[in-house]
DNA sequence: GATGAATGAGCGTTCATTCAT
DNA sequence: AATGAATGAACGCTCATTCAT
C-alpha cells in the first residue's frame, strides 16, 4: 500500500561494533536504554552523552564504541522503533471482512505512549530538516494509506458518500487522533481523552459522522 | 468565552529602548524581520544571534540594544501574533444566525501560514515546557472553545447528535485542522490539501457527517 | 615633607572640553556627581558608562565630550579629592608647639567617610597595578610623613622612646587607623568604633603606650 | 574564642571531578597552580579563563574539568589557604603562661607572603560584597579574637592599662600589621619594613606603649 | 552641545568528540 | 572493552567607545 521506507536499515558505523562479547552487549543495551529515558526526559537536544552515559553508568566514551555520534544513537532507536511499528500497526479486518479502524488507531496509540520518549526527540529532529524526516513521513503515509483503505472500503459497501476525497480525509483523520496523542504523552499535558474514547470517535465518524440521526 | 491569555504584554526589557529614533526603528524592525526569517529557516534553536544580525546587516551586540536576549525576541514576536490572532479570529456566524465554522478554519489556516516561521519555533519552544507553553496553551484553548460552542449550537437546533462529548469532539476537529496546517506550511511538507478543502472537509464533519446519504 | 605627588595635574584630554557654556558646565556637572554615586554603589569596574550617563539624565555618549574614557572621568573626580585632601589635612600643633596626631588623624576620618565613593573606586584601581597607583602612593606618604614629624617631635621633646624607627612606626600608626575607616565606610561593614574613640586611641599610643600606668 | 567559618567545605561542583587518573591529577595541578600564579599577576577579574588555561598549557575547557567557574576554582584555592591559615596561626604562649603576640603575627605575616596571590584576589571580591566576603570576616574575626584574649591576659596581669576597651584596640592592632604587609606583598610596593620589626613593635606597643621610659 | 544608535572585540561557558591508557 | 582526560569550536552576551545626526 504505502511503500516501506526507503532508507539503509540502521548498522553499525564504521569502525563501531555491535558488541561481539556478551560483556559488551549488555553495555551497549544499557547505553540504548538510557538513551531512551534521558531523551524522554530532556529531549534530543538537552541530552548529553555525557548524561546518558551517566545514566548507563558508563564513561562517555563507551558511547562512542558503539555509535558514530548522538545521532547515529537516536537513528538505532528509531530502527527499533519503525520495526515494530510496521509489524504491529496492520490494518485489522472485522468478522464480515470489513477493514476497521478502531483497533488500529488503538494499537497506534498504545505504541505511541510506549515510546514517547523516541517520538519526542523524533519530533524535535523534524525540525530543521534532517535524516530523520524521511523516516517520518514514510511512517505517516503508512498511517495515512491505512486510512486511505478504510475509507475506499466504506465507500464500495456504500456506508461512507461517493463525494469524499479519500487522501485529504485521510490525512484529516490521522491528524485527529496523532495530535493529541502527541500533546498528552510527549508533551505531557493531560487532556481528557482516553484512547478508547478518541477511537471511538474515529469510528462514529467514519461510520455514521456527527450529524444527529434523522 | 475560553480566558484571554493572562500574562503580562511584552514591553522592552530593562535596559533596551524601543527606538526613538526613525533610524533605530528602522534598524529594530531589521532585525525582527530577519528573526522571522532566520527562525522560519532554520528553527529557534539552531538559529544564532548573530545569524540575525548577519541577515539584517547589523552588528550582533545591536539586537541587544532592543532585545534582553532571544527569547525576548521571540517573546515580542508573539506579541505581535498573538494579538493579530486573538483580534482576527472570531467565531462567525451566518445568516441564520448559527455560528460556522467554515470561515473561521479558513481565517486560522491564513493566519498561520503567513506566520508559519513563528509557528515554528513556538512549536519548538514548547519542549521542554517554557514560558512560551502558556500563551500557546491559551491560544489553543481559545480554538477549541470556539469549536466547543459550534458543537452546543449544533446540538441545539437538533443538527449534532446530543450523544456526542463536546470537548473531546473541540479537541479533535482542532487537531484535524492545525495538524495537517502545520505539517505543510511549517515543516514545509506539500501535502495536496487546499484551505477550502480542509474547511469544507471540518464543516460537512460537523454538519453532516461522512456517512453516507440514507 | 613629603614630596607632592609629581604626576601633571589632570586637564581635559585632546578634544575634550571643560564646557564653556553654563549649560555645559552643568551638564558636565551632573556627570561628575553621578559618577562619584555610581562608583560609590557598585565599584569602578561594575558601574557602565550608561549607569552614570543614566543618572546624570544625559545620553552616554555626552560623557564622552568632557571626558577620554572612564579612567580619565575618575582621574578628573580624584584630582578634585587629592587636591581638598593636600589643602585640609595639615598637621596641627597645640598650644605649646606640639605637634599633634588627634586633630589630624580626625580630619582624615572624616575627608575619608565624605568621599568614601571615591576611595572605594580608588581601592579597586590600585590592583593590577594602574595608573591611580602613584597618586594613592604619593598621598600614602605625605600622611606617614605627617605621622613622622610628630614621632620626631615627641622624640625631640623626650617623650616617645628614642630607639623608635619613625618611618616603621608611622606606617604601623597610618595602618591602624586607615584601614578600620576603609573596612567601614568603604565595605560597609559596621564596626563599633567611632572616629573620636580611633583619633583617641592613636593619640593615646603615641603620648603614653598601652602599658599600665606604673 | 572565636566561631569557626561555618560556610561549607569546598568540594567539587556537580559534574566536576576530583581527577582520578594521576594524570588528570597533574593536570589539575598544573590548573590550580596556574591560577595562582595569574590571579598573582593580574587580580582576579583581569585574569580570564584562557590565561590560567594557557599558563597551564591545557584547553580553556579543562578548566571546567574540575571547576564550576572561575568562582569555583578560586573557592578552592580559598579553601587551601583558610585551612591552612586556620591550623597554623595559633595563639602561643611564653614561658610564662602568658599570651604572646609576636609569634603569632610572624606567622600570620608569613603565610600572607606564601599566598600573596590569593589574598590579593580575595581582597579584590570583598567588593562588592561577595560569597567570599563571609570567609574573609571569619578569618579577620579570628585575628582580633586572638588580639582581644592577648589585651585581657595583659590586664589581668596588670601590664596593660585597665581602661582600654580589648575590641577596640585589638582591631586597631591588627589593621596595624595586616596593612604593611598587604601593601607590601599583594600590592608589591616595597616599604622597608621586615616582619620582625613589625612584629616586634607589635609587641613592644603591648607591652611597653611607645612612650619614653620614665 | 547633546544624542543614542551602532559597533565588535572579548569574555565565560558548553559539549560532542577523540584518543592515550 | 572501557575509561575519562583533553580538546576547541561555537555560542550568548556585555560594554566602552565612536560618530552621524
Amino acid at each position: 500500500m504505502t511503500p516501506i521506507a526507503s532508507q539503509a536499515r540502521w548498522s553499525p558505523a564504521a569502525g563501531r561494533s555491535l558488541a561481539s562479547s556478551s560483556r559488551g552487549r549488555r553495555t551497549r543495551d544499557k547505553v540504548l536504554e538510557s538513551a531512551i529515558v534521558v531523551f524522554g526526559e530532556r529531549g534530543f537536544k538537552a541530552s548529553t552523552v555525557l548524561d546518558i552515559a551517566n545514566h548507563a553508568g558508563t564513561a562517555s566514551g563507551t558511547v562512542y564504541q558503539y555509535f558514530e555520534d548522538k545521532n547515529d544513537l537516536f537513528r538505532c532507536l528509531l530502527q527499533d522503533l519503525t520495526d515494530r511499528l510496521y509489524q504491529e500497526t496492520r490494518m485489522p479486518v472485522d468478522t464480515n471482512g470489513r477493514l476497521v479502524a478502531r483497533e488500529s488507531v488503538l494499537t497506534y496509540l498504545r505504541l505511541y505512549r510506549d515510546h514517547a520518549s523516541i517520538f519526542r526527540a523524533w519530533w524535535e529532529l523534524l525540525e530543521p530538516r534532517t535524516e530523520f524526516t524521511e523516516s517520518w513521513h514514510a511512517l505517516h503515509n503508512r498511517s495515512v494509506g491505512q486510512m486511505v483503505a478504510v475509507i475506499n472500503d466504506g465507500k464500495k459497501r456504500g456506508a461512507i458518500r461517493q463525494s469524499l476525497n479519500p487522501e485529504i480525509t485521510a490525512e484529516l483523520i490521522v491528524a485527529a487522533f496523532e495530535r493529541p496523542v502527541y500533546v498528552k504523552d510527549v508533551l505531557g499535558w493531560s487532556n481528557e481523552i482516553t484512547d478508547e474514547e478518541l477511537a471511538g470517535l474515529i469510528s462514529q465518524l467514519l461510520e455514521e459522522g456527527f450529524a444527529a440521526p434523522i
